[in-house]
DNA sequence: TGTACATCAGTGAACGCGCGTTCACTGATGTAC
DNA sequence: TGTACATCAGTGAACGCGCGTTCACTGATGTAC
């Protein structure tokens, strides 16, 4: 995406796909002993190239991350899109529960790259403002599907929420287009923090000598999550 | 605790003293930089000491770090006791929320020592079994207060839960002392789930443009997800 | 269509850094008689 | 109460490692005329 256009000659498409390498090789390295073990020099070594060869397509080891961190944000994101995008559009209910599995399903796939944009941060590295779009992706897509619900007029009756709380929410609300009343809002919070709370602790082994069946625990989750929010289910 | 008694010779007394330096440096370090940042190297220069004279102390570097890792599960478990104990034993409401933000408190307090305990592992340290007992403190106290709500009463009744989901929870019904019914074991996980997962996400930014005041928004939380698990309030 | 010049990928050597860990040692502290 | 020996903390030097990054260079690819 950063990349321009179309590769024409063979010169740019020896770039783009050489850069290619070095970002999977560079996954293939996250997923064998996490973000943090990263090095230029291992990728150099694993493509064959000398080590100095790398900066010729990433400035430093940083922008190498970002673009790791950028990558698997819009990963989760297309998944997230595409569970969405899977049910009739009135299903809320299948909707949510496709979404959170494919969360989930993304975070047991790539525990490291979950790690990476949802865990501790790599000592020494800041991530630069261009993570910060594509890092709100899912949950964009989790809040449209709670506005639609409310414009379908299927949520139960809205409830008080205290001054302080209404009024913390300022920030949010003005990324939402619409007006959705307050308890709606902490309801779709809470439960966004269910889906990827549940996926960290999971992945952190929280629930390791306690439960047996996680896939059939975590779809149980979801559903109570999405009943909590007021989805009929 | 893992040392012996009372100290009593000088040179006891002085181990015992020089033992907790390097723990306090090392917590330093991992204040300003993170686990992974931690080095023996970085602790002797602290302490004005030659590299090698740490080994008289901890054997290695991992020893060092399940010593951290384990005082930071006992500190967090401290705390959450601590608050559970602040309030009436008939206030279940109250002692929910008195746990929820002495752990949130802990977490903002000492955020690396959160990552270290509930975030990505340390590169290459993989935790031992000492780590498993004190890391289940705070969720074992959390279940008793459940528990206890139930054996007084004041839960509302109990609902049918997928049968799959039931027999998932066997290992965890091992744990427990009293039989407990499968929906408030799933409302009490759910809610340890919000507790941990929203303190997580705090630390990690996730709340950054979207809520202003954190404290107020927590404190809804933890009284939402008190209601969900059926306590009254 | 061919030539002259500019661009760019990749090389190889080097700089300076910090790390964990081992080892033979010195000298102070503690213990048994 | 004093002496002989054992234990232990701390020293200083060294080993071997891998890292990010810079730099002057060679040679291939692309562009303008």
């Amino acid at each position: 995406m950063t990349d321009t256009a179309l590769p024409r000659t063979a010169r740019e498409r020896a770039r783009a796909e050489i850069t290619a390498e070095i970002l999977a090789s560079a996954r293939r390295q996250m997923a064998a002993e996490g973000a943090a073990a990263i090095s230029l020099r291992a990728v150099a070594r694993d493509l064959g190239m000398v080590s100095s060869a790398v900066y010729r397509y990433f400035p430093s080891r940083d922008d190498l991350l970002t673009r790791l961190i950028i990558e698997a944000y819009d990963a989760l994101g297309d998944a997230v899109d595409a569970a969405d995008a899977s049910r009739p559009r009135e299903d809320f209910v299948g909707r949510w529960m496709a979404v959170s599995h494919a969360i989930r399903d993304w975070g047991l796939a790539h525990p490291h790259e979950w790690a990476l944009i949802y865990g501790s941060p790599v000592p020494g590295y800041a991530a630069p403002d261009d993570t910060i779009g594509p890092g709100t992706r899912a949950s964009v897509t989790m809040t449209r599907l709670l506005v639609e619900a409310l414009m379908a007029g299927v949520l139960p009756p809205a409830e008080e929420v205290p001054r302080k709380v209404s009024r913390s929410m300022r920030s949010l609300k003005a990324f939402i287009p619409v007006p959705v009343p307050d308890s709606y809002l902490v309801a779709g919070l809470m439960a966004r923090t269910q889906i990827f709370g549940h996926v960290t602790l999971e992945l952190d082994g929280q629930f390791n000598a306690t439960i047996d069946d996680p896939h059939a625990y975590f779809d149980h989750v979801a559903r109570m999550s999405a009943r909590q929010m007021g989805f009929a289910g």
